[in-house]
DNA sequence: CTCATATCCGACCGATCCACTCGGATATCG
DNA sequence: CGATATCCGAGTGGATCGGTCGGATATGAG
């Protein structure tokens, strides 16, 4: 039960961009070096923040990525659907009702509603938090 | 970000023995047949259930498993616990202080208080929950 | 114009994990 | 004894993870 590194990288990433928000575009060499992740791998991971209209970018010389709204506005709900796909800790029970399958015992099947819970009480965390909020740096207060 | 099949026929499973709660010992040639599962593969799943203490098991003929306690005081997170492991969304955020690894840039590290929050929120809702919640057949009870 | 710096895009790749299966040893009841 | 169980370890095909690599395209600076 765990989210994938794309998942973690993503988010770091995003994390970044609300940073540098309103400061022009950022190259992912840049981020790449601030997080000290894989440059080729996080080029990977922001197609998906891109085509979910999340991040916007700059082709060319100065160019990179910036938030495509206010870090205050993008729930981590979003950033994470954009990353991993739909919230749904068992199959039968996804957030995207595309992908929701239905088990075939679904008569029978007394189950669900836990994996249901479970994925709302994720969705309820995700929600509950923005962009925004993570993005401060710490520094010295850990009292 | 989801469950394997470990979690999710271990449910099942265990739902199985709720059921059968006091009468017993069950096969796991029963249990199969009665959720259409791979035999084989339960034999496996079990093993952890037991080493956890949530099931005995009784050998040779009419042998099987039974819950070790009632149903109502064996709370679903305990469950999934045996079966998937510790609950952590991000290795960062382990509910298993042994199994935490805390990453090196930790000091500047904003981002782990959201997999935390999901965390708590995952186990919040196993927490919730007993097998006695859901080993009550479902019938026409539909509405 | 050219060069450096970017994003874009597809292919590839080794390692690990998933979801099982198989064979056999041991225990117990009738 | 023999049928029925749990126990246990090994193996396996396929998928996913966590990347890398090479190159095409776009753009600003000199």
């Amino acid at each position: 039960m765990s989210f994938s590194t794309k998942g973690e990288y993503g988010v770091r990433l995003m994390v970044q961009l609300a940073r540098h928000f309103g400061t022009g575009p950022a190259s992912l060499t840049e981020i790449a070096a601030e997080e000290d992740l894989p440059r080729a791998y996080l080029e990977q991971l922001v197609v998906s923040l891109r085509e979910a209209g999340l991040v916007v970018s700059t082709r060319g010389a100065h160019g990179g990525y910036e938030l495509a709204r206010p870090p205050e506005t993008i729930p981590m709900s979003e950033v994470l659907r954009a990353l991993e796909g739909p919230i749904a800790p068992m199959i039968c029970a996804s957030d995207d009702p595309e992908h929701a399958v239905l088990c075939d015992r679904s008569a029978r099947c007394t189950v669900n509603v836990l994996w249901v819970r479970v994925r709302d009480a994720i969705i309820g965390a995700l929600d509950s938090m923005t962009l925004a909020d993570l993005a401060p740096q710490r520094l010295v207060a850990l009292d």
